[in-house]
DNA sequence: GCGACAG
DNA sequence: ATCTTGTCGC
């Protein structure tokens, strides 16, 4: 699995130099999504769900998910699922838990569906995976070799995906938790019954 | 060697 | 993520 490891690493490396950190704005947002997966053992259960501001609507996936987890390597599990479930749904941005570019190598999950996807996309984790926390005005960042990467707002962890920028993840920050994942993570959660 | 480590 | 009892608090 070394091999692997070591090859997947150079693909991350090739994604983050591919990322585009750009303001976007969440007020260009007219449908947002979420994606969240659920597990029964072997068996991976995904649920993208969509708002558009006025109703909502979710696409489920069910399937087998062989690639254990490994920090760092997130998205060669969820990655495969979470796509098949936000296919047919059009979304302005796209939320998913894990970070963005608060990683090793800049290419977290939410980057690596940002960039495949061209999509704007943005990574909400509900724990860290590298970096310091350090205030500054009254805002939590997520700090790494001295650049900010990341939000911290309560605790949760907000971080670009792909064509989003450190001032979109404060933005979404102070909306507070975003519902389409507390719906998708709620779903996805009582369907692997 | 030791500690950290998204879901 | 999942396993898994009781317990503290609004």
């Amino acid at each position: 699995m070394d091999y692997v490891l070591n090859f997947l690493r150079l693909l991350q490396q090739l994604i983050a130099k591919n990322v585009v950190i750009e303001h976007f704005g969440l007020e260009n947002a007219r449908s947002i999504c979420g994606v969240d997966v659920a597990y029964k053992g072997e068996e991976g259960i995904a649920v993208a769900v969509r708002f558009d501001g006025n109703s909502y609507q979710h696409n489920v996936v069910k399937g087998k998910v062989d690639f254990p987890y490994i920090p760092g390597y997130l998205f060669m599990r969820e990655a495969p699922i979470m796509l098949k479930a936000l296919e047919g749904l059009s979304c302005d941005l796209i939320l998913m838990d894990g970070h963005g570019i608060a990683h090793p190598r800049k290419s977290g999950i939410a980057t690596v569906i940002g960039v495949l996807l061209e999509a704007h996309t943005m990574g909400v984790a509900k724990s860290k995976l590298v970096g310091d926390v350090v205030e500054e005005g009254g805002v939590q960042y997520v700090v790494v070799n001295g650049e900010k990467v990341g939000v911290k707002a309560g605790k949760y962890y907000y971080s670009p995906g792909n064509k989003t920028d450190l001032q979109d993840a404060l933005d979404l920050s102070m909306r507070g938790y975003p519902e389409v994942l507390r719906v998708a993570d709620k779903l996805s959660k009582e369907l692997k019954r």
